[in-house]
DNA sequence: GCTATGACAAGGA
DNA sequence: CTCCTTGCCATAG
């Protein structure tokens, strides 16, 4: 297994319950900025390992082109943990979306260059 | 090593 | 917000 699927599904399984995180966070956790959709291809694989349904897209829409129940699955999933999802499958990431911290992102084993980076260009 | 693919992102309409 | 286009990058063949 690469590095990447292992830092993305280790990623994923440390989101809390509560909020949810874009494809785009997760890349950058892992340290590839611009891999979102590598991300949505690496949780795919998974499938049950990790809590793939905490991950939306940027616009917070569940984006899962599979099946029409999957994306529904996750709707009910994410009501679970106590996020609303509109009947248009969206999420508002103003209140949910995730924002690491830098314990977070030490547990993920990145360069302390990286997360100064991070800090730096996202205010993280 | 090269091409095609895709649970995406960003920006414009 | 939704839809469309362009750009990215790890994998598969």
């Amino acid at each position: 297994m690469s590095k990447f699927k292992d830092s993305v599904l280790k990623a994923v399984s440390l989101v809390p319950k509560g909020k949810v995180v874009s494809y785009g966070q997760v890349a950058l956790m892992v340290g590839i900025p611009r891999a979102a959709i590598q991300v949505g291809w690496v949780l795919h694989e998974s499938g049950d390992k990790v809590p793939w349904w905490r991950v939306v897209n940027k616009k917070g829409r569940i984006s899962t082109t599979c099946l029409e129940h999957d994306a529904n699955m996750q709707k009910v999933l994410l009501e679970q943990d106590g996020v609303e999802v509109s009947d248009k499958l969206m999420v508002d990431m103003c209140i949910y979306r995730f924002i690491p911290e830098e314990n977070f992102l030490d547990k993920l084993n990145l360069d302390d260059e990286y997360i100064q980076m991070l800090m730096d260009k996202y205010g993280i």
